[in-house]
DNA sequence: CGTGAGCTTGATGAGGGTCAAAATAGGTGG
DNA sequence: CCACCTATTTTGACCCTCATCAAGCTCACG
């Protein structure tokens, strides 16, 4: 376990901002359109409100804690997540953020961000100004209702990671954090047609997540291997047997869809 | 660990429901209005939309999982949990409900209930129609944000608990348990002078809560006692010393503050 | 080709689980 | 008010999962 985390500025290590092309990134609104119907143009809208983008390096803050939300970001491509860092020395991670989720849900309250937003790879996000989503909005509710169940959901995600920490082994905690991560990546169309998927976290970094040492992820991680359920190296992982996996952690992946 | 949770009917065990007088339970409107500050006439509807009361004995569900929410429902008096039963012999809390807060707040996104609540002592209920809630909430948007506020703030409790389990041993976690509890029973007025409370559960309930097994939260108790920190017993807690329950568990109330 | 980040392996021990039983506290009917 | 019964708390003994420490290994990268 590494001894200090940097507090460098977030701003320093932000890529270019562009404006996007149309369609470009349309996971957002594909993902809100799955999670509450959508008309045509409010899917449209949603689209145009992600005006910019920007590209953040690996283990980059994207949201620090405490400040005021001026805009809402989405994440568009790569994988980040929540985290609160204890004594300088330890950290640990609250929830994940896959593409086509919000990184944080606080504009919906007009509340300060709560935790902070680390990238985990490389990642791509989108800026949304929140004058104009609460403009559009107001014509079209669907939008808010949506964001609120993508809320919900990121709020179950939650409790499902507190029933992994105070109730399920190692062995149980990774196979449902990967069925998680399968699950949710793959309504993005981010998993390939052999179960593969790329997921830019160090052993190091599942074990702050699942509340583990690293050598423990270890040899969990090989005891998964060796009854033939995953595969896993280089930033990406495949899951060779999704029922046996699911079943090893009980996955019941009903808490991830909206209705 | 008791084998076997009971599914009766949650109809059942209701109490007589009445109507209310005016004012008696004004716990709702007052924590809302600490949470945003709302118009006079705001927190009148607010204590207004509370139509019926009931009460509902200890160890019962108040609220079903997958149940289509046609009501919100708050809770008036006593304490409640949010749980998940796993293979029916281990069950996990995901959460609490002191009276002022909302049992669930899937109804902001009009989404299943995604969790069971459980009473566990004896608990008053009121009953909010959401038809009338967003009736209020149109004419006065003040009220919905006040919600989401406090939405938050039970996702924030959520991503504590994350940390307790996945990063706190057993000392800091009842410290932390203790200190969240105390904290936010006392800004919905239910400390007495003394630093006293309710604590309607049993030792095997709080292991449910902590993720740790009854007998270890029996010698986790005898530690705080005997270091002189708390006394607890016959459903009662004393905070004796605040500062250093909070020095144990590195308590920051800063995420049960709306601002 | 050296260097550091990440992965792997081994050895050791602590925190907390499990089992079992005794001690208390509540709650009920006689 | 007592006797009984059950739920809860407390204590002791033993064991297992997982943390910690330490070292060696692999591999990408300058």
């Amino acid at each position: 376990m590494s001894s200090h985390y940097s507090v460098e500025a977030a701003e320093g290590f932000r890529g270019q901002e562009r404006t996007i092309g149309d369609g470009e990134h349309d996971v957002f609104a594909r993902r809100l359109n799955a999670l509450y119907p959508l008309q045509p143009q409010e899917s449209k809208i949603l689209e145009s409100l992600v005006e910019t983008v920007y590209t953040v390096a690996p283990h980059q803050d994207i949201l620090r804690e405490q400040q005021p939300s001026k805009e809402a970001l989405v994440l568009l491509e790569g994988l980040a997540c929540h985290y609160k860092v204890l004594d300088s020395a330890r950290r640990q991670m609250t929830g994940f953020v896959v593409p086509g989720d919000l990184c944080d849900y606080g504009f919906l309250s007009s509340s300060v961000t709560r935790q902070s937003v680390l990238s985990l790879g490389q990642v791509v996000v989108g800026r949304i100004d929140l004058r104009q989503l609460s403009a559009a909005a107001d014509k079209m509710p669907n939008i808010l209702v949506a964001m609120m169940r993508a809320a919900a959901i990121d709020q179950s995600c939650g409790r499902e990671l507190i029933i992994s920490l105070g109730a399920r082994d190692a062995l149980q905690r990774l196979a449902h954090f990967l069925c998680e991560l399968f699950y949710r990546l793959r309504t993005v169309g981010l998993v390939a047609a052999s179960n593969q998927f790329e997921l830019s976290m160090t052993q190091a970094e599942l074990g702050e997540a699942l509340g583990l040492s690293t050598v423990h992820i270890n040899r969990t991680i090989q005891q998964l291997r060796k009854r033939k359920l995953i595969s896993m190296g280089q930033g990406m992982v495949t899951i060779l047997d999704p029922a046996g996996l699911e079943a090893i952690a009980s996955f019941d992946g009903r808490y991830l869809r909206s209705n």
